[in-house]
DNA sequence: TCGACTTTGTGCGCGCCTTCACAAGCGCCT
DNA sequence: AGGCGCTTGTGAAGGCGCGCACAAAGTCGA
């Protein structure tokens, strides 16, 4: 369970404040590149002034994945039907996180998908290429810098940093990796405001300091490790071990339930498909 | 936002039902090995009855992680003030997830170090090595295989398979990666019943339907694909461009905000520490 | 032009999760 | 032996997200 913006519920008073204004606007995310075919009326452009609910923002990128898709097999319109079973959610969810967008669903038809892809790629400011940087080039970190899916979704990988010697200077996917005393004047001159760690735990709080040390505001980590950082910097743990673990506690409760179904009383099969009550466990 | 149990909000009666009794029992996750020193009433054996939060099982695999941490430096006790600052949370938030463990603090002193481990533990079902195999060994498949971290966590890795030819037979930290063909034998063999996904996202519901078919009910996926399971198998996603593309969202929004804070009324820099609202945006 | 049908947008109720605040419990000091 | 201070465990309240169900709104056919 990946948190967002800063969910290390630490102690109040103990962040130190960040820098203000070190927060870099790379180009205009705001004023964006024309709409592509959309002249809508003129309180258009404010879309970006509504609040828009956490839940929603997770899975903005799910929606635009899917549209894309079905941008490229030439489909033009979606219901909320369709789009949502794509996505793997219900559709009333589904309605209700573009109306979020003040969106532009037609009714009796469903939602034009290039539009649509249009609108939540501007709400997620992928108008612009976001150019990340990757401290750690271990396994996951090469990993990560050799992977080509990130720049059909919007992400760039803009320099690898690392402080092994024996690693600055390698080559991993066309970029040299550079010595960490780069980092600062790279971040800056590329004007990069997200960092990915992969570094080992003990190393991460470390990276991550100098990270925001050098603006990056936002950071992707994968080190099992609770990073401290300033007010205004944004941090999402990627928890491998943790995942696994969790999964691992629902088999054993499956094993668990398994065992006790000695008493089939009633057709135990034949369960409906409703998502499942939450709460695990619980004799039932 | 990886999921959990089927949020895979699919209309009802679409899920093919899973074959009853698929549920493979590795060992005996219940009747655990007896609690280091703990003598407690009798009452005492049935800790698994009651229902966990999901929340909470998100989190066990943290508080874990940072005990452990802490018996390794020989600390014998901690608060719940000093955990939860430890684990990045609330410190009423940790009290009540270890609350429903039905926890074994004392009041005046704080937590046990060591019956907590031995307690989080058993009720994660990690008294046993858990032993995953991992489909697809492309760039990230080979980084997770490689990945030292897992063991100490207990998660192990069975087994490594791939449908490329040009892959399989390859050796992989250690493991022989075999092909597709296999897989079923080796996980009934083995008595797997958590499979990695890291195949690309177009092969990634062939192979989950051969993991599933082959008795697999728990699944970690990397492919930004929606999986369809039957009723029965949680399906865990780890979306990592999903994850970027968050982080952008949140950059814009600071980016926006930052130029909008031309009228600084009120000494705007010093925020309260408290986790700032969560919904994104709505000009402030 | 009108009516029937389709699909969106959303008001509403429900339940989970979080947070506050405090009484109860326990150890320690005197 | 008794009181004091510290920390847990939890009752209660508030917030948020989700899903239902339906009115509004638009399309299509007659
Ligand atoms: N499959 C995986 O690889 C995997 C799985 C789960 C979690 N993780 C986590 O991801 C992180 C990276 O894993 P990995 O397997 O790639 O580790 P790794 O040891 O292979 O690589 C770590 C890299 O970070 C570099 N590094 C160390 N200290 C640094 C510093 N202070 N500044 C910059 N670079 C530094 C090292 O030189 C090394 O190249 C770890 O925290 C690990 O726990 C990895
Ligand atoms: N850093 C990363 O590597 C990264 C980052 C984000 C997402 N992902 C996702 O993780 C997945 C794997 O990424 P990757 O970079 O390792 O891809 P990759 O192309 O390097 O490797 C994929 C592997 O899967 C194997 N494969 C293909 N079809 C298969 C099938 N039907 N059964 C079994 N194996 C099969 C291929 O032979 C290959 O070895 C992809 O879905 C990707 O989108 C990866």
């Amino acid at each position: 369970m990946s948190t967002s913006r800063h969910d290390t519920g630490r102690p109040p008073g103990h962040a130190p404040e960040r820098a203000s204004g070190s927060a870099r606007p790379v180009g205009d995310p705001l004023v964006a590149t024309g709409p592509a075919g959309d002249p809508g009326p003129a309180a258009e452009r404010l879309i970006s002034e509504r609040g828009i609910p956490e839940a929603t923002v997770g899975r903005l990128p799910v929606y635009l994945r899917v549209l894309t898709a079905l941008v490229e097999r030439g489909v033009p319109t979606v219901s909320s039907e369709e789009l949502a079973a794509a996505a793997g959610v219900g559709s009333a969810k589904l309605r209700k996180d573009l109306s979020h967008l003040g969106s532009y669903g037609v009714r009796g038809v469903g939602y034009e998908v290039s539009p649509l892809v249009a609108h939540i790629s501007r709400e997620l400011g992928l108008t612009q290429a976001w150019r990340v940087v990757i401290v750690g080039l271990g396994n996951l970190g090469r990993a990560l810098a050799s992977y080509g899916g990130f720049a059909e979704r919007g992400m760039g990988v803009a320099a690898l940093f690392d402080a092994d010697p024996a690693v600055v200077g390698r080559e991993v996917a066309g970029l040299v990796v550079r010595p960490m005393s780069e980092l600062a004047a790279v971040v800056r001159a590329e004007g990069v405001v997200i960092g990915v760690l992969a570094t080992p735990a003990a190393a991460a709080q470390g990276a991550c300091d100098e990270l925001v040390a050098a603006g990056v505001t936002g950071v992707l980590t994968f080190a099992p490790a609770v990073l401290s950082v300033p007010e205004g910097v944004d941090v999402r743990k990627v928890d491998l071990a943790s995942e696994l673990q969790i999964l691992a506690f629902h088999e054993q409760r499956k094993a668990a339930d398994a065992v006790r179904a000695a008493a089939p009383s009633g057709g135990g099969a034949r369960a409906v498909a409703r998502p499942a009550r939450r709460r695990v466990g619980a004799a039932r």
